[in-house]
DNA sequence: GTGTATACTATAGAGTCTTAGGTATCAGCG
DNA sequence: CGCTGATACCTAAGACTCTATAGTATACAC
């Protein structure tokens, strides 16, 4: 029940879809609804944020897309990494890691260490 | 002779410039070079992104500056943290920590863990 | 047939960055 | 003395990504 959502950090939304993607094609609102639960609820992907992003994925060609009608009727348009998106993952991803870690390391230096 | 530079990532340099101020007060061109030297040359941080930080963190009661010229003769803003300053700074943090909790966990996350 | 979940689209607005320009002081050097 | 580079600040245009909000439409349960 921690319904205290986080706000999306700006600039994070296109890792996230590429990563969720990596696990197979999926249409919007299952990248969105996955990455709800897969954060415990802790992150709510609000649509305007979630099809311009898949929008812009595609225009760099890092996914595809394609209209597929499922087995109930419902049409959705399904979007797959390409394998440009693959090679783009993975460097975002260390992308991230790198600025994690130098984030992190400011918010833990002590006066001293490297302060004038 | 780390030069790749990277980019800040949008709405983090208001912790960064609380954490450095929390160390004592200091003027705007310090805590970039603070900033920058303490991230290995790593995080450059822009003035044109610095100067309107410190013009909103003040607004909002975190920061307190005055102007003040130092022995050399040479006039600067001298910015201090404020006792609202200190706490958003602790909050802020762990804030931080929270996203990059979650961010990490579904970067981490294979599949069926988790996705239908 | 009403509501809920699914599925996508579009627009207005806010906020934060980059880029690029500007001003001014001070120290060192030729 | 004028030049350069480091210091110190300010501002504006533009891009980008998010939030908020509203609209369209189908499927299914009750």
């Amino acid at each position: 029940m921690t319904d205290q959502q986080l706000r999306l950090l700006k600039g994070t939304l296109d890792v996230l879809i590429l990563k969720t993607l990596s696990w197979g094609p999926a249409h919007g609102y299952a990248v969105s609804r996955w990455l709800r639960e897969c954060s415990d609820n802790e992150l709510r992907i609000e649509e305007g944020a979630l099809y311009p992003a898949l929008r812009r994925l595609e225009e760099r060609g890092w996914i595809e897309s394609e209209w597929r009608t499922a087995e109930s009727g419902r049409e959705a348009r399904v979007y797959a990494l390409t394998r440009a998106g693959t090679k783009a993952l993975l460097s975002e991803v260390s992308a991230w890691r790198r600025y994690m870690r130098v984030f992190t390391r400011v918010l833990e230096t002590r006066p001293g260490e490297s302060l004038a």
